[in-house]
DNA sequence: CTCAATTAGATGTGTATACATCTATCCCGG
DNA sequence: CCGGGATAGATGTATACACATCTAATTGAG
């Protein structure tokens, strides 16, 4: 194994996105057997949890232009893991997961579970849960600098 | 402003692909009149500190795929900010900084700083440190992890 | 009620990203 | 020197992502 041991960055954009990197590569080789990619993970994840909801209410909960959502859930759709219906509001899409969505999140936790705790293992415990905190904290805080322009 | 309170994510990709959304909207968004996006200002900014390094060795300090590069390299080319040339090691690229290049480093560093101030005076100096750590330690840990299978 | 302004998504386009595969080069044992 | 395995990037392909713009539906002011 090589080392040249990764400068610090001393942008926090870059370093997150770095980050996410490192960490989507890890866990879709996790998952790769199964075919699921880690956005996709996430929105079975998510909508395991909140039921139904709209295009747009899951862009918000996932800090995702809703419009990115349209490509990326006409992917799980055809993998049949979404059902959808209008709302009453015929403009919108309301989202929930289809008894197939269930069926591969729950193939997949196994595996996650699997990286999570030998990540948290390795950063322990305390780090691990203030990274949760504070990574929730600093997208909220994102959003709202974003907004107030 | 709307604000559904964005649910706590269990899983760390998840919380990190999240975050680095928001914080790419927040940094491009500041960019944006220079033209340049979030991962090329951040090679600007490796650059500038490294000198002349090879593509893959570029790749490694960001946990990016060395063949990714090549695609961002060549759009960063066109706009002349990179000048390369052969290594001894003919296969090699040797990049660096070419003066349009730290022209436009230059440019985009007021904008930088106002939004890196911003965001670090909302979340406080010690979080903000810890979490410049955090995501180092992360890194490396995922990068790790990663290549022991 | 009616029409202008707003909103929810869809579509067009460009960058970002990784992996599989291919090519050129390098390195090493014989 | 020579051929076979390893390595650095290039290329093909698929997903992820955002913004600008477009369309359809909703909402509000009068």
């Amino acid at each position: 194994m090589k080392q040249s041991p990764l400068p610090p960055l001393p942008c926090m954009c870059s370093s997150f996105r770095r980050t996410s990197r490192a960490l989507t590569q890890l866990y879709e080789e996790a998952m790769r057997p199964l075919g699921l990619r880690a956005t996709q993970f996430t929105i079975l994840l998510v909508l395991s949890r909140t039921g139904e909801v709209s295009q747009g209410q899951l862009g918000g909960m996932l800090a995702m232009d809703s419009t990115t959502l349209t490509r990326t859930l006409r992917i799980m759709g055809r993998h049949g893991w979404i059902a959808e219906r209008p709302g009453r509001d015929r403009r919108e899409r309301l989202l929930r997961l289809s008894s197939g969505g269930e069926a591969q999140l729950k193939r997949a936790l196994p595996a996650w579970e699997k990286v999570q705790a030998r990540l948290r293992n390795q950063l322990g415990e305390q780090p691990w849960k203030n990274l949760l905190q504070l990574t929730s904290q600093v997208t909220d805080l994102a959003a709202n600098l974003g907004d107030s322009l």
